[in-house]
Order: C-alpha cells, then structure tokens, then sequence
DNA sequence: CCGTTATGTTACAAACTGTTACGAAGTGAT
DNA sequence: ATCACTTCGTAACAGTTTGTAACATAACGG
C-alpha cells in the first residue's frame, strides 16, 4: 500500500499532536493546520490524499473552510467536531464531507474510516464531486446545481440571486425533510440573524422566481423542498 | 422518548457495525440483517419501528427486498445506496422507500432523515402508505390522500388546512374504529393533552368543511370514520 | 320529566405566515 | 464621486390557522 499523505487541520495543539501520532504509526505520512490559511496553504504546497478537519478552529470555520477546499479541489474531507452543537448545523448543511466523526472518538473507529474514505476516493474519484450535480426537477421546472441555472417550463432561464441560490441549495441537500428557520440561517450565514425574519423573505422570494409551490411551509415548523431531487452523474 | 427499534439490513460487515454502533449511541435499538431472508425472519421476529436498508445486498436487490417488505407491512423504510445507478432506480421513491439517501452520507442527516421518518411515521400512520393511494370516498365526497385533495360531491375542491388533512390522515388509518381524544391528540403530536377541547373542534371544523355524518360521534368515548377506505394500487 | 353530562357551536385571542413598502448597502458604468 | 440598479434586511399590515372560553343543545339516567 502507498504512502497516504493526511492533512490535519486541528488547532487543539495536545489533540494534534496525539493524532498525529497515532496516524503515523498506522503509517500514514502526517502534514499540520492549525487555521484556515494554514490548511489552504498546505493544499497549495503538495498533495494531499484526505483532510482530517476539526469543526471549530478557534477564529474560522471548519464547515466554512471545507466547502471552500470543496470549491477548489476534489480531496476527500473527514470533518471531526466535539460539540453536539455543531452536529445539529452539519446536519442541515451540504457540507460536502465525505465522513463525519464525533469527538471523543475511538481511534481504531477513525481509521476505519479514514481508510474507508480512501478506498472510495481511490475506486471513484469523482465520486466526492458528484453530490453537487444535484438536479431538481419540479413540475417543468428544472435546477442545475452545477450550472446554477433555473429553468422555467417554457425554457426561460431565471436568474437567482447569490442568496437565493444558496437557499436553494441547502434545500437540495434535503429533500422531503422539514428544515427549521434556525437551521436554515445556520446553513445560510455563520452570522446568527436572531430577530428577523428573513428567511420568510428569502423564501418568498424564491417562490415568487419559481413556483410557489416548490417549497412547502410546514406551520410552526419551518419550510421543505416539496420536490424529489436526483442526481444526473453525468 | 420511547426506545425506537432499527433493523439495519446491510451486507458489508464493517459499514453495518460502524452504523449500528452510531445509531445505538445515538439511542436507538438496532438489530441487524445482511440478507433477504435474514431482514423477512427479523420482521416476523418483533416490531421494528424503521428499517434502513441497503440496496446492494450481494445476492439480494434491496430494491426488491423493500417491494416486498411494503407489500406486506407497513414499516417505514430508509434506502441507503452507494452507487448512482440506484439513484436512477429509486428516483420517485417508486419503490415505496419514506427516504433515501446516499454513500457517503454524513451521519448527522442519516440521524436527522430517520428521525424525520419516524416523526412522520407517528403523526400521520397511513403516511407511509401513500404509495398505495388511499382513497375515501363517502356520499359523493372524495379524497385522495396522494394529492391531498378532498372533493365535494358537486365537483368543488374543499381546501383543508394542515391540521384538518392531519385528522383526516389519522381517521383514514383507522376506519371504522372508534378513535378516543387521546389518541386522535397522541397521532396528531398534539403536545399538550390536556384539558382542552381542541380536538372537538378539529372534528368539528372538519365536519364543516365536509359532510357532518362523516365522522359519527361516539358519545362517552370519542369519534369513528363513518366511511370506508378502499386503497387503489395505481 | 328533570338534572347532569357530553357535545356542538360561536366568539374571540394569540400565533404564524405572506406580502408590500422602504431603506441600507453593494456594484458597475460614466 | 455620482447615479442607476440590484440585493436584501426590517417594519408593518393583512389573512389564516388554531386553541380556549363560554354558551346552547342534545343525550342519558333516574
């Protein structure tokens, strides 16, 4: 087997360098983050086979900065977090990880894992990539999250604003499930929009761009996508 | 919170130990199954409130497997799949499955789909039995529970509110069977049992809305459907 | 019959949501 | 810098939903 290289974006200092140590004596070659720059530094320095990346990084976003490496590059992401608080907010994201590993953790578990993401990334690389080609076909209406385009039953295209976009999205990671106002923010922004309600607003706007119908208001609760979403892998 | 029961039908041995052991952490009661034949023998076995199931199963289509679980009990059930083409298969649940979600999955949205699943599975009963559209029909008066439609007997569309399709749901999973306050308010998640007479005026507004001899009174106990339920398996 | 109790109905209030209006902030061209 | 334009939030108003309270009515037991 080869020489995996990992990257551990982990500002805990004990925590690093016990994982560290750990994943070097299975064998793998064991580069260090401690924040955001770092990580993406290290990436630009030389390859990478699999981010291990803790969800709070003091000052930035472990959840921010995994869609950012998404954004760029196809390397498969196991996101580490101890705060059930975090759970909750992955739970509505479309992160894009590839795993997801509670601290504490068993560390026999989170080589399981590790190799486990590995074995997929070798055998599909593309496959990481591919939960972005996410389309939605709703009653004519057509979305390509690739492209970003909305089509209309006609053929018209609408154009979304960036954050109707992003609202559309993160309903598209999930579909048929009932997403609260809270959850959507959270998603959304990493700012806490605490009073308002723009997320009504979003929403309503969205409707008006596309279908009314296309997002369900669940009474008391929140919004769901009321359509079913494949995925074209193309 | 009751102890909710999982049957976990998967046939890779370390994916299904690393899932149980999540779910059971997250409070659930997991049995599993790594076949056809071992997830019919666990159904017969006890109750089991959700099945998560895999559709590659070596030998055995999950796809089949869930058409056959569905044909006979009306357990909710929660696809889980590695490779696209299944998502091709499955797109529109046509199968029957609640939800379905993809390898590699985030484990909190596995949590939060089931969790979904089963709240939708308590509030609404004859949810999970939408595939086979249930259809009452009473005096002229028509409802479908796929559309959500209810007809008036001269053709007009009746509008009900959430609440009111809620009742109606729960009544239609219990033809003919006499339904206590208590247990129409237990299957509609109505939180606060209490004193009130919230239900009374559920019925009563739904009666409104409808035919008054639609649900008859049973004085001293609660309400029954005064209709029957036949189920049209388009 | 009559009192008691359960149920139907009306009225009302509180909560929730859709929509409009408006203003602040950002963007790009001149 | 200024202007036109878009985006996006808050505020405010209206309509709907849904519970409680109160009263009227029907059923039941003697």
């Amino acid at each position: 087997m080869s020489l995996h290289r990992l990257l551990l974006v982990e500002d805990d200092a004990e925590m690093a360098a016990m994982l560290a140590a750990y994943l070097q004596r299975q064998g793998f070659h064991v580069s260090r983050a401690d924040s955001r720059a770092g990580a993406l530094e290290a990436l630009r320095a030389g390859r990478v086979d699999l981010i291990l990346l803790d969800v709070s990084l003091g000052e930035d976003d472990g959840v921010q900065i995994c869609a950012e490496i998404r954004a760029a590059q196809d390397v498969p992401i196991v996101m580490v977090s101890a705060l059930s608080a975090d759970h909750q907010r992955m739970a509505g994201y479309e992160v894009g990880a590839d795993d997801y590993i509670a601290k504490p953790f068993n560390p026999d578990l989170l080589l399981a894992r590790i190799r486990a993401v590995l074995r997929r990334a070798r055998r599909a690389p593309s496959l990481t990539h591919r939960r972005r080609d996410a389309i939605l076909r709703f009653q004519g209406w057509r979305y390509d999250a690739r492209r970003d385009e909305v089509t209309a039953p006609g053929g018209w295209q609408v154009s979304l604003s960036s954050r109707e976009t992003a609202l559309l999205r993160v309903f598209l990671a999930n579909p048929l499930i009932p997403l609260t106002r809270e959850e959507i923010a959270a998603a959304l922004d990493h700012d806490e929009a605490a009073g308002g309600r723009a997320i009504d607003m979003l929403v309503g706007r969205l409707r008006q761009k596309t279908d009314p119908a296309l997002i369900r208001t669940e009474r008391g609760t929140g919004y769901v996508l009321a359509a079913e979403v494949s995925r074209d892998d193309a």
